[in-house]
DNA sequence: CGAGTGATA
């Protein structure tokens, strides 16, 4: 308690707990350390705030959820799960005595599905909206447009929602205007200077011409030997750059000599350590403890380092500018994973995580110019980044019709959100007047993207999810073969991941999953048995949970009274396959020329079969292929594939070709009458040809070849190789 | 002939 008094917010509690009760809608701005986040909610239920209802906190993130709600039930003297408590996916740790809740922004936006007033709440209270994350996006406009108008506000509640909105100090004018011009509450921050430098190696014509990984290996070391004692963190984009970075600091730092070359003549030594999600956590734990005494630390790490991990004691940061980046792009409707400059304001955020504890430096590689030419000043929310179809369904089930005009803080581009209504429509969740059908209704409920979720919900009406759930719950978690650095080991791993696609009997990368799945649950040791075939152990102990939490939510999906019923007499591997149509018809590709495949969707793209696949080297048997997904490297390639028949889809891929964007973008718009519906028919009726209109449509998109961006993404991979190359040479 | 930034329901 008394060391929550000597936090920059306390000198405010009153006048905090005054503005929220002014207004129902309110901004607090703070940078980290002003304890904003642990403080307000305890405030406000001192002030009484509860009797009317829950106090209800967001975060992007699971472990700030949770390590938040522990703090504050510590704070408040209370068990964690009675007053005070939390919910993520997977771990609800809330009692009826809750009314303190903290939890992931997704988590609400499943509560507003089931009850969109939020009944049980008094305030919700939104934090780090500054992240912008797509969750927290979309709860920003339902709860201004649920909420603003003052004379809904009660409507079915007995008194109006708080909403209080937590962000960074940054754009603190647009979120009050997006909120009604609502009141603004600034707490001053507690963080130390970190004094910045620019760099000579990146410049603004030097996006992917600069092998900015030896700069910053260069001015690690610099920092190593010129500044006083204090660890050093430096980011980059991914675990080869950081394997390279690291070998290439562990190579040049043991030439130092500690008498001469060092000015701080109390450090005495250099200790690397790298840091990426993918890292095993025994790993990642070793980087929170101390260096030895007269030991420097020099952490290399991804974005993980910039929010999701603080690592104590970090003096120095080193920065490469750039960050990787899942951009959608719907020109040849697929994710692309980019290198790109970082915004100014990650910048300072990096720069940031040098002043948690004391004054800091940040050394950026890259010039002012780049700065000013290259950075954006924001990153780009999530929301303009993303496929929407998920969002779009949301929205929809949630009876919101218009789509287009719904109040986002940052409207995504009007294409990604007619691809995400034109998706919806050929996956039948959506009826040609932008209405939720049925299958719609069900598929909002499992945590799945569309795609996916059709095809649990077909193998769950013909009574065969135990072959879809562990495969579903398997292409949720990160990729859980593991492929070691070193060659020899390589060699060793595909072995084993061959083998396990051979176990499963037929040549399918689904079925495979399936066998790994059943294989590691049936194992007496699963962690060995992980260990022995070079399997991700903590990634698939996450698929067994997704799949229990599947299990349970399809199971209650069955128990409604018209939930659909087929049945399929045939074998058990046609079954499997005919399931994964239902969901991935959009995904299917017909054998081109040689070892290349085109894709269906309506892009006609030339893509191949991924060298991890158990098909690959096969192409020559198949001729209609299914895949999970794309990647864009040297070349197109089709990942997690499967065989199929023609026959499977056919009926399913017209579907494809019908969609008119200008029908969706005024069916997005407005209710559309039973009139302009049956014009359309009529005409699409018109328009409609034989069964081989599919082919002759595939046929004239196979010769379109495939779009600049996907060249574009090529070429940049390909010069990112090379630098890559040289730089190992260097060595 | 070859790949895995970071979150989340």
């Amino acid at each position: 308690m008394s060391e929550s008094k000597h936090l920059p917010i306390y000198r405010h509690k009153a006048e905090l707990i005054q503005a929220v009760k002014n207004s129902n809608f309110l901004v607090v701005t703070g940078e980290t350390g002003s304890g904003k986040t642990t403080q307000l909610p305890q405030y406000l239920y001192q002030a009484g705030i509860c009797k009317d209802g829950k106090i209800g906190i967001t975060q992007p993130r699971r472990v700030a959820a949770i390590t938040v709600a522990q703090r504050v039930a510590q704070e408040m003297q209370c068990t964690l799960g009675r007053e005070v408590g939390y919910q993520v996916r997977f771990d609800d740790c809330t009692t009826q005595d809750t009314v303190v809740k903290y939890m992931t922004d997704g988590c609400l936006l499943r509560e507003i599905l089931a009850d969109s007033l939020l009944s049980q709440y008094r305030v919700v209270i939104l934090d780090e909206v500054h992240e912008r994350s797509l969750s927290t996006d979309i709860l920003l406009g339902l709860l201004k447009k649920i909420f603003s108008d003052p004379a809904k506000a009660t409507s079915g509640r007995s008194v109006p929602l708080k909403v209080v909105v937590m962000s960074a100090t940054l754009d603190t004018d647009k979120l009050s205007a997006f909120l009604g011009d609502c009141p603004v509450f600034a707490i001053p921050g507690r963080t130390f200077p970190v004094t910045c430098t620019f760099g000579s190696a990146v410049g603004p014509k030097d996006i992917e011409s600069t092998n900015y990984v030896k700069e910053v290996v260069k001015v690690a070391l610099n920092v190593h030997t010129t500044e006083m004692a204090g660890d050093i963190l430096v980011f980059l984009t991914g675990q080869s750059e950081i394997e390279q970075a690291c070998d290439l600091l562990y190579e040049k730092a043991e030439s130092i000599d500690y008498r001469y070359d060092v000015y701080d003549q109390t450090v005495e030594g250099l200790l690397i350590l790298p840091l990426y999600g993918s890292m095993p956590t025994d790993q990642q734990r070793q980087i929170f403890q101390p260096a030895p005494p007269r030991i420097r630390k020099c952490v290399v790490a991804t974005n993980i380092a910039a929010t999701s991990l603080t690592i104590n004691g970090i003096k120095y940061i080193v920065d490469s500018g750039f960050v990787k980046q899942l951009n959608h792009n719907s020109r040849v409707g697929m994710d692309i994973l980019e290198v790109v400059p970082i915004s100014k304001s990650e910048a300072q955020q990096r720069a940031g995580r040098a002043g948690r504890t004391s004054a800091g430096k940040c050394f950026r590689i890259y010039t002012k110019e780049f700065w000013e030419k290259k950075m954006p000043e924001f990153t780009v929310p999530e929301i303009q980044r993303t496929s929407l179809t998920s969002v779009v369904l949301t929205l929809k089930c949630l009876g919101i019709h218009d789509v287009i005009r719904f109040p986002y803080l940052d409207c995504p581009e009007e294409r990604f959100i007619l691809e995400a209504l034109k998706q919806l429509y050929q996956f039948d969740a959506i009826d040609r007047r932008g209405r939720v059908t049925q299958l719609g209704e069900l598929m909002v409920e499992l945590p799945l993207p569309p795609g996916l979720a059709r095809a649990v919900l077909k193998a769950a009406s013909l009574g065969c999810q135990d072959l879809l759930l562990p495969v579903a719950a398997m292409l949720s978690v990160e990729n859980i073969f593991i492929r070691p650095g070193h060659p020899n080991k390589q060699k060793e791993a595909d072995i084993k991941h061959r083998a396990l696609a051979t176990r499963s009997g037929s040549m399918n990368d689904f079925a495979t999953l399936l066998t790994v799945f059943q294989a590691c649950k049936s194992s007496d040791r699963p962690s060995g048995w992980c260990k022995d075939n070079w399997i991700h152990w903590r990634a698939l102990k996450s698929a067994f949970a997704v799949e229990t939490q599947l299990q349970e939510i399809v199971a209650h999906l069955q128990r409604k009274r018209d939930f659909p019923v087929e049945t399929f007499d045939g074998q058990k591997n046609e079954l499997f396959r005919r399931c994964l149509c239902a969901g991935y018809f959009t995904n299917v590709a017909r054998r081109s020329v040689g070892k290349a495949f085109c894709t269906m969707d309506g892009h006609g793209s030339i893509v191949q079969i991924h060298p991890s696949s158990s098909l690959f080297d096969q192409e020559a048997e198949l001729n209609w292929v299914l895949f999970h997904d794309v990647l864009v490297t040297s070349r197109v390639y089709i990942r997690t594939v499967c065989p199929i028949q023609y026959e499977w889809v056919k009926d399913l891929l017209p579907k494809l070709h019908e969609v008119d964007v200008y029908e969706l973008s005024s069916v997005a718009r407005k209710e559309v009458t039973d009139e302009e519906v049956k014009k359309w028919e009529s005409r699409e009726a018109a328009k409609r040809r034989p069964e081989v209109s599919t082919v002759d449509v595939m046929k004239k998109l196979e010769k379109r070849n495939n779009e600049a961006t996907v060249n574009d993404a090529r070429a940049r991979y390909l010069q990112r190789k090379q630098q890559k190359q040289k730089g190992k040479s260097l060595l």
